[in-house]
DNA sequence: GCCGTTTTCGGCCCGACTGTTTTCAGTCG
């Protein structure tokens, strides 16, 4: 079982729970909150059990007595005997239900006691019917509601991996400023915090009109439907398949409705209970003296800087308010000091069209220089595949790609250029290229392109052999994921990290918008086993020299700029190069 | 079920919106 797989079963425990009812709530969130701390825990629960038995799932937050002796168990046998008890008599599609908006536990439970739905196509034959119309409590409006619901859910299937929800919410907020009511105007939420995949759009302004925003926002031509609208708070079903909530509020609290509607939910809860223990209540609204019911004056509302001085922090970046030990290093003062896109200044993947780049090597170099890159590697696909054009394993393809480096590094001066290749680790983690080809190269990237549903044990032990290949300098997007599309490769990740650092071989934090891979939790686990990561973009084109999303991923990892190899200056990152040559 | 400068019991974040109600429960974030 994997941390996925334990903070799943809680997860499913939680909602069973909440469907029988009658059920005390906060043990509910109980599972829920232990099944978050498993799941952004940057070591495996298996690890740490077998190093420290039941005691030491006990130091993990929000986990104890119980609940380790639970995980204990999944750990043993694979199950968990009170999961099943509670399971009994639980339709398995009753749980889907819950994904319905508008649809929560009560409700949910009500009409399986009443009219026995017992999936989401029960529940939508019963909406269509008369009997939700005319039913105490529920009526017209909510059987379409949740008719309109089910629409969405199939429509959405998911979240949209941040590249493409970004460019959205940018473009609402664009919108918005045009309507000429608008203020302060601030994307929120998990687009803010620069989350991987995007369930909802959530921004935030102020305005003299309010009314009137809202009745331009409802009707704006990228929305689909109205779900809710209000003066201060509406939610839009967008064309593009997602919701996007538009929020108004007073100027003077524009900082405390930041800091709230950006989340994460479970850091607004650690910095809320902070305030209570010094006598203070926090809300969208400002940071107050006194309790909820005897709220007294307002201490700090203006700036987010300002309410977290109040409640005694500093201030903390969107990126991390993930509750991940974020507040803790904050009341330390061991805050990372997170890395910024300006540090880039050398990139160590792209391609020409000596493979399927789009450009020559010298419009790569011109392009990389002009965006003030100081060195940079050309990469070409060298790989067995017959579709893949490229480096071919002879010496004679080898010479030819060399002297075309040679020639770009004579038409443009100013910038480094590294000869490099993008070598595909075959299926038993030999490179496509032989050691004599591999040592007439600065910097070789090993990947994955082929073999993506072997066993884990076999991939694990893939990777390894690759990174114990002296001439590597690199292993290139390491899971070879592509967001939406496809899972990734299945790996022992810590024992592959561990053996990264110890042959001093770098992991790239690729920063292509459809792979972004290491992912934030990985290059994590990555920085505290102390391995070196290499940001690059895998440009195929001048325009696809971009670090935004990436650097957004290396700040949710807590990554600094010293954690880059090629954030260093050139002497510094050669000598490490050369070093791993010698020493291999 | 977890947790502790309110420490081993008694709390557990806070408020808006909806549809229904006539003062509120359920849901959401």
């Amino acid at each position: 079982m994997t941390n996925g797989d334990i903070a799943r079963t809680l997860e499913r425990i939680a909602l069973i729970l909440e469907l029988k009812g009658g059920e005390n709530p906060f043990r509910v969130r109980a599972y829920e909150r232990a099944a978050v701390s498993v799941r952004n825990m940057d070591k495996d629960v298996r690890s740490v059990y077998e190093q420290g038995g039941t005691k030491a799932l006990q130091q993990l937050p929000s986990i104890g007595k119980d609940l380790a002796e639970k995980i204990e168990e999944m750990l043993k046998t694979g199950k968990l005997a009170y999961l099943k008890k509670q399971e009994k008599g639980i339709p398995a599609g009753l749980i889907t239900i819950l994904d319905i908006e508008g649809m929560g536990p009560k409700r949910t439970k009500e009409l399986w006691d009443e009219f026995g739905i017992q999936s989401i196509d029960d529940l939508e034959k019963l909406a269509q019917s008369d009997e939700l119309r005319t039913r105490k409590g529920w009526g017209k409006k909510s059987a379409e509601a949740i008719l309109r619901g089910i629409a969405q859910h199939r429509k959405m299937r998911g979240r949209l991996p941040l590249p493409q929800a970004e460019p959205l919410a940018r473009e609402l907020v664009r919108s918005l400023q045009d309507c000429g009511h608008v203020q302060r105007i601030e994307i929120a939420g998990s687009v803010r915090r620069g989350k991987e995949t995007i369930g909802d759009i959530d921004i935030l302004a102020t305005s003299d009109k309010p009314e009137e925003v809202m009745a331009y926002f409802c009707t704006l031509p990228q929305v689909e439907s109205v779900t809710a609208r209000g003066r201060t708070k509406s939610t839009v079903f967008l064309r593009a398949g997602m919701d996007a909530d538009l929020r108004i509020v007073e100027e003077g609290a524009f900082g405390a409705a930041l800091l709230y509607f950006t989340g994460s939910k479970d850091h607004n809860i650690r910095i809320r209970r902070l305030g209570i223990v010094k006598k203070r209540t926090l809300s969208e609204y400002g940071l107050f003296a006194g309790t909820p019911k005897k709220k007294g004056e307002k201490i700090a509302a203006k700036t987010e800087e300002e309410v977290y001085k109040a409640i005694g922090l500093p201030y903390i970046e969107p990126e991390l308010r993930e509750d991940t030990g974020e507040v803790q290093a904050a009341q330390r003062g061991k805050l990372p000091t997170l890395v910024q896109e300006r540090d880039v200044i050398a990139d160590m993947q792209m391609h020409s069209v000596f493979s399927d780049g789009k450009t020559s090597m010298a419009d790569m170099a011109r392009a990389a220089k002009t965006r003030g890159l100081r060195y940079i590697a050309i990469t070409d696909h060298a790989s067995p595949m017959g579709m893949v054009k490229g480096i071919r394993n002879t010496k004679k393809s080898v010479q030819t790609y060399l002297e075309a480096i040679e020639k770009a590094r004579k038409q443009v001066p100013g910038i480094r250029i590294l000869a490099g290749a993008e070598v595909d680790i075959l299926k038993d983690g030999i490179l496509y290229l032989n050691d004599e080809l591999l040592r007439q190269f600065d910097w070789i990237v090993a990947t994955v392109h082929q073999y993506f549903h072997e066993p884990r044990k076999e991939t694990t032990a893939r990777m390894i052999v690759a990174i114990r290949n002296p001439y590597v300098h690199m292993i290139g997007h390491p899971t070879a994921r592509m967001l939406g599309k496809r899972q990734g490769i299945a790996y022992d990740m810590d024992t592959v990290l561990e053996t990264a650092r110890k042959h001093s071989v770098a992991m790239e934090l690729n920063t292509s918008p459809d792979r972004l891979d290491l992912s934030a939790e990985n290059l994590r686990r990555a920085k505290e086993k102390g391995v070196r990561i290499c940001i690059s973009s895998d440009a195929h084109a001048p325009q696809g020299l971009q670090y935004h999303y990436g650097i957004l991923q290396a700040r949710r990892a807590w990554l600094e700029q010293k954690d880059f190899i090629n954030m260093q200056p050139w002497h510094t990152f050669n000598a490490w190069r050369t070093k791993r040559q010698a020493s291999s």
